[in-house]
Parts: structure tokens; C-alpha cells; sequence
DNA sequence: CTATTAGTACTAATTAATTAGTATGCGCAA
DNA sequence: TTGCGCATACTAATTAATTAGTACTAATAG
């Protein structure tokens, strides 16, 4: 068995955020999502969801005909995840010259960061 | 020839790190940097620096004995796109949501938010 | 000189990610 | 009942990323 990656690859990714989008999908759901965008073919689809299941980001139930997927995690602490990963591979961790980057590469204006430190405060 | 991607892969986003820090660097330097981490060949290194140079990102003129190789782009335009490719990738371009992350799982406070906000606003 | 050291070029093996083929089963329409 | 459509399991090919070996050259220590 080849090691594989316990974190989302790029396809991974894609997939994941075609389920999370409708909550629950089937093979043939994300296949034609995913049609949409490319050539692609179905057992492919099938595959990377397995190990999607494999790796606990999908859990699958039997339902009609085919397996029903569903999101073993929720989308929030999965990007979340994602997110720390990449500032630990980027930035050493550290969060703050990201946020830099962010702000002067993105058009976030000083107001909308003090809109979102002020909901921030809040909670 | 295989066909490779253009962007930073996480293996030579480890070298250009070590080359950013120092200015320069031989290949030795790069693999006595990345020995203290992890075992690695010396010719491994230089691969991936031959690679690196074929993908534009470093640059190297004879020397001494060794090629020195110093970055051929400022590395805060190539973090830059890391992260813009990051946000495309994972948010789908919106930037915002990736902030929202930042704040409540990387310990920013809104304090040190309105300080990059205040900051920017000057410039 | 000559053996060793440090470097390069060229080539190749290995690992992981991605994509897809084939065999097979089951329900249902004709 | 039969064959088509859709689903799965199992296997395999392809592509890209990563790692490293080998042959050869030039400088240099002794």
C-alpha cells in the first residue's frame, strides 16, 4: 500500500468542496459537478472519493442504488487546518505576515479588517 | 521532458527559503542548511536547484569552484502568489473568509488587526 | 606527480498523486 | 428473460514530485 498523504491534495480538495456544498452527494453527483469543469471520468471520481473515505473526510452510507457520501468533518475545521498548514510551510508559522499580504495584495481595506476585528471583539 | 509545474512545489519552496535567507548560496550551503533537518543527498539538492533555476526562480553564475545561485524574484512576490494561488485555491478567490480564519484559530487579536489596519492606511 | 576532494552533468529510481480500465452484479424496461 | 444502464470492487497506467546514483573533471593536499 502506498503512503499516502493524511492532509487534502489539490483534486481532494476539489471533490470536498462539491460535497460540502450540497451536504451529500453521490459518485455520479460529483462527477457531473466536476464534468462541468473538465474532462474527467467517472471511476476516477470514484476513486478519489474512496480515499477521501479512507483518509476520514467522507463517511458513506447505502442508500436506493449507490453509496451517499457525506462530510465526516465540517468544512470549517478542515480548511481550518489547511489554513495552519500553509502558514507553518510559508510563514513558519506565524500568521501576522500573512495577514500583510493579505491586506496589500488583496484590496481588503483598513475598514473592512476593522469591520472584522470589531465582530471579532465581540464574540 | 516531463511537464512540471510552474509554481513553488513544497520541497523547493524549503530551498528558496534557505537561499532568501542568505542572500546566496552554493548548493553545499543549501545542503548543509537542509542536512540539519532532515538526511538528504547533496545531489538531490542539486537537482532541485537546477530545477529551480530552469523554473526562474533562482539564478547562478560561476564562482570560485561552485555556481552561486541568488533568487532571481523578490521573495515577497513570489510569497505573494503562493498565497493568491492559496486563496484561489481554497476559498475561491475571496480573501476574506481567509481572514475570518486567521482571526479566530491563529490567536490575532482585533488589536493587533486595527495596528495593520492603521499601518496600511498611512501608506 | 598522484590520490583525494568537491563539483557538475547526465541519468535513473522511487514515491505519491492522479486518472482510468475491466470485470461483475443488480434492477428494470422491453 | 434478456439486455441495457448504472453502480461497485479491484487493478493498473500515467504523470509529477522527490531522491539519488554514476561518470567525469578540476583543484589541491601530500
Amino acid at each position: 500500500m502506498r503512503k499516502r498523504s493524511t492532509t487534502l491534495t489539490g483534486q481532494e480538495l476539489e471533490i470536498m468542496k462539491i460535497v460540502w456544498e450540497r451536504e451529500s452527494a453521490t459518485v455520479r453527483d460529483v462527477y457531473e459537478a466536476l464534468l462541468e469543469r473538465r474532462k474527467v471520468a467517472y471511476t476516477t471520481v470514484m476513486t478519489m472519493m474512496k480515499i477521501l473515505e479512507q483518509k476520514g473526510y467522507l463517511r458513506k452510507r447505502q442508500a436506493e442504488r449507490a453509496y451517499v457520501y457525506t462530510p465526516a468533518q465540517p468544512q470549517r475545521k478542515v480548511i481550518g487546518a489547511m489554513v495552519r498548514d500553509f502558514v507553518n510551510r510559508v510563514f513558519n508559522g506565524s500568521a501576522e505576515p500573512l495577514l500583510v499580504h493579505l491586506v496589500e495584495e488583496h484590496d481588503l481595506s483598513p475598514e473592512e479588517l476593522e469591520e472584522i476585528a470589531r465582530l471579532r471583539r465581540k464574540s
